[in-house]
DNA sequence: ACTAGAAATGAACGATCGTTCAAGATAAAA
DNA sequence: TTTTATCTTGAACGATCGTTCATTTCTAGT
């Protein structure tokens, strides 16, 4: 007795978490946005509740696809070490060419958001830490493969190379185009703390 | 025959730049703005042109605030390298208590803005570029009096300076106020590529 | 004191913002 | 086939956006 959703909801998120990537969520219209995901108003407010909602979830729908990519580069590559390199790589290279923006959209969404959302601020702080914790997982499965030294404090590494990965992305987006950027990666693995 | 400009100049774009920094260009309004600079849209729009000639002036009045800074740390400390660690030091520890936004208003600019607002983007990408310059011209300071290995690349290390800020700046929005600052500054300078 | 001319004002403009909701369309259950 | 619950639509809302400009205020030069 009743109509089955029409529309992808996946699909949707996608496409709604591209746009607020590229413009951010005070740079990103309704209006816009029923465009690209081809939905209209009263739709789009039944199944996300707000612009705040549908941000919410595009948060998440991009930490997901991080963490996935992280643990597909990890099991593809011949070691863990080679596959945080690898990922590292699509974040920043592949990224740069191809991705709505060449920077971190949970950083684009720290810098952007002050306490009038709150919520979403948290969220993306939330989401980026829980990526550093993924990094860190890796890290001990790296030094118990005898691929890191014993001594070091794989919590330190992870935050160290999420200050990498932040610092990098932004000046990337500076100096478009002109920069080692595969050499620069490679030199972050091989200085210390690592 | 006239009458002449009642308002202080400097002080109303270092008030703009306050309320751009913490809000960003698309988060701060006109209706904010006139009453944080204590101006009517007529004046505003006389003096500036548009939000955007604002944001401009105030782009550039950040960037002159940080070079001046940068000259002054280096003047005042005993050495060049010395001088750089409390640049970093102001940028990361006290901004972040006491400035409108962690984040430099730079990085955070460039992370904002699309090509929709290409003159700001770029005018935020040059003013990053000349403060990589300053960092570049105090380096080969220190170089010349034996601060810095003599076989060091000053532009490599004005380029790894401007990475580690830029994302130490995000790392530390994202985990206020529970980190290791202090030290983690003294490592930039302590590891390679120095 | 007068006046010419620049500076400051603030009401108001059209556009766009995020959001709502009554009405229409659709498909599963009866 | 009819019913009914749900999904979808898009016109329209009040608020706010960036901006304009006729008017008023002020002061330096006569």
């Amino acid at each position: 007795m009743a109509k089955n959703t029409k529309f992808d909801r996946v699909q949707v998120i996608d496409k709604a978490t591209n746009l607020y990537w590229q413009k951010g969520f005070h740079g990103t219209s309704m209006r816009h946005l029923q465009e690209v995901i081809d939905m209209r108003p009263g739709s789009i407010y039944a199944a996300f509740g707000s612009k705040e909602g549908l941000f919410k979830e595009s948060l998440a729908h991009y930490t997901q696809q991080g963490l996935m990519t992280l643990e597909q580069c990890c099991i593809t590559e011949n070691s863990i070490i080679a596959g945080l390199k690898a990922f590292v790589k699509e974040l920043i290279i592949e990224q740069a060419e191809h991705a709505p923006n060449s920077m971190c959209m949970l950083a684009k969404t720290i810098g952007e958001l002050t306490e009038d959302n709150s919520e979403l601020l948290e969220e993306a702080k939330s989401a980026l830490k829980s990526i550093e914790s993924a990094f860190q997982t890796q890290l001990e499965k790296a030094q118990q493969l005898g691929e890191i030294a014993s001594d070091k404090d794989c919590a330190l590494l992870a935050r160290h190379l999420q200050i990498q990965i932040a610092g990098l992305r932004t000046y990337a987006k500076a100096y478009d185009g002109q920069l080692p950027l595969a050499e620069m990666i490679e030199q972050i693995f091989d200085r210390p703390p690592f």
